[in-house]
RNA sequence: CGGGGCGUAGCGUAGCCCGGUUAUCGCGCCUGGUUUGGGACCAGGAGGUCGCAAGUUCGAAUCUUGCCGCCCCGACCA
């Protein structure tokens, strides 16, 4: 069988909906919007989710689970947050089927099942859990609350793209209560800090930390801090999100405490999650025309080991030699593979696992062994060459650093390459046209001015840059005076 | 919700304009054999509510009407 690839230059969405598929990440389902993630997409999203539970628990959080649904009149009780999401939110309203009468064998909804309140399937989580702090919180010493939750919410977005927008997707949401306004906003920090960490240095992917501009805030927020990152079609995509609450959810929920000196004081609180859209950020960041690219740090495989048979008494030979190969492998923890299936030819294999993005091949035939040599094959590059069997897991385990590294450095620069320093309208509007990619452009900082741009040419401000060079300039679209370069891009 | 495209075997498709025996081809699948250093070959075989419904007709994958679903682009959004 040939698995053919849309190339990138051909079609960018084609070649993205192809590797999802044919990588066998994930799968369209029965349900509109919604898909069916594949066994090697969840082992890739565990490896995720337990390299970030573990960076959770490292800065002191713990996980918790809350209730799917979130009853209308608490969902409703943060006002901006409930106008937020109001517009993509599904709902229960019914508890019951029953046989319908007019047409036989099939069921309706029993219009006597019907909820005294109606039920909103959690789009996030701030509502039920507020309700549910305001019980735990009573005195200083209660604080900080540091809960985080693995779960799936449901948005039902008009367009969905697989991983990049799904009406249900699996992401952790983390809710802390804090005593005071500085230790919140130190907690959001920290955990825009762990994000960045995690997806530099886990996924490879170049991250850009920042503030959301107004009109980009999360819905009830004071301030939303973001990781903003590149793809190889030249736009952006936020990758994470970390909010400074306020006491906005604190009021809304009337969640006070008592303080040392026994004054009452609405709690401060923060929210921050990342979803199974990292996935998509890291297909769309390192994969070729060949297929998937993963980084060895979390990539459900990190070896595959191919055998060359030549005649049936030459696997008995080839077996025995892997299996020390696979030992000393693991002794050093290296996740892999032996594919001696005799199904397919090793030709094919090698187009399979490339596909698949394995980070190294490793191949063996009878002509190696009396050698003592394999050859190794490296995704990212395609570079092959024949290293000894001797201290062979030693030169793998290197070697997966130095593929890690390089996948890195790779998209680093070629997100460096693409932020651009633009300073008139017509260069602006140029440069999106026909370079894309993150564009660091002066601002008037009015949500109006903004918009314009966003009507104009479609794209919005990413962020606003964390230690942003101050600097005296005009902005792009009105001239008005500026104080800092801001950075642009068509999102995802 | 607007614009575009598509729905025929597990997947990809031909046939449709111009209605006519048994619906085409490739991949995959099953059986047997030969193979294995970049997606093997030979022989035999199984597999179909032609998206759904109604209509026109002696006869519908093909014509008409309605409906449903999916993908892409846009508005919305992590």
């Amino acid at each position: 069988m040939s698995k053919v690839l849309t190339s990138r230059s051909e079609d960018y969405s084609q070649w993205y909906n192809d590797l999802v598929i044919k990588g066998e990440l994930a799968d369209y389902s029965a349900v509109r919007g919604c898909m069916v993630i594949k066994p090697y997409g969840f082992a890739l999203w565990e490896n995720m989710r337990d390299q970030l539970d573990k960076m959770f628990k490292a800065t002191g959080h713990v996980n918790a689970y809350f209730p799917l649904f979130v009853p209308k009149s608490l969902f409703e009780a943060e006002e901006k947050n409930a106008e937020g999401f109001a517009k993509e939110c599904a709902i229960v309203t019914h508890y019951r089927l029953k046989a319908d009468p007019n047409n036989k064998g099939k069921l309706m909804v029993d219009p006597e099942a019907k909820l005294e309140e109606e039920l909103v399937v959690r789009p996030t989580s701030e509502a039920i859990i507020w309700n549910t702090y305001k019980n735990w919180i009573q005195s200083y010493r209660d604080l900080p609350i540091l809960v985080n939750q693995w779960a799936n919410v449901v948005r039902w977005e008009m367009r969905t793209r697989l991983f990049l927008r799904t009406a249900e997707f699996l992401w952790q949401e983390g809710h802390t209560a804090h005593a005071t306004k500085e230790e919140a906003i130190e907690e959001t920090t920290k955990m825009l800090d762990v994000y960045a960490e995690f997806v530099e240095h886990y996924m490879a992917v170049p991250v850009v930390k920042g503030v959301k501009t107004e009109s980009e805030r999360f819905a009830g927020a004071e301030d939303t801090y973001c990781i903003e990152a590149l793809m190889q079609d030249g736009k952006a995509l936020q990758a994470g999100t970390s909010h400074f609450l306020g006491q906005n959810f604190a009021k809304a929920f009337e969640v006070q405490y008592l303080t040392k000196e026994n004054k009452q004081e609405y709690v401060w609180a923060t929210s921050w999650g990342v979803s199974t859209r990292l996935i998509g950020a890291l297909i769309m960041a390192h994969s070729d025309d060949q297929g998937l690219i993963l980084p060895p740090r979390i990539a459900p495989t990190q070896v595959v080991i191919v055998p060359i048979y030549k005649g049936e008494e030459s696997k008995p030979v080839i077996d025995g030699k892997v299996k020390e190969i696979t030992q000393s492998l693991s002794a050093l923890g290296i996740r892999h593979k032996y594919d001696n299936s005799d199904q397919v030819r090793p030709g094919w294999k090698f187009a399979e696992y490339e596909l698949k993005g394995i980070p190294v091949r490793i191949a063996l035939g009878l002509r190696d062994l009396e050698n003592n040599v394999v050859e190794i094959a490296r995704r990212d590059t395609g570079e092959k060459t024949t290293v000894s069997i001797d201290n062979l897991a030693n030169h793998i385990s290197q070697l997966l650093e130095e593929i890690q590294q390089s996948i890195f450095e790779k998209a680093l620069s070629f997100r460096n390459n693409n932020i651009r320093k633009v300073d008139t309208w017509d260069e602006f509007v140029q440069t999106l046209d026909e370079k894309a990619g993150f564009i660091s452009a002066h601002w008037d900082g009015t949500s109006e001015t903004e918009e314009k741009i966003k009507e104009k040419t479609k794209a919005t401000i990413r962020c606003i840059p964390l230690n942003n060079t101050q600097e005296e300039g005009k902005c792009i679209l009105t001239g008005n005076p500026s104080k800092q370069r801001v950075l642009f891009a068509r999102a995802y």
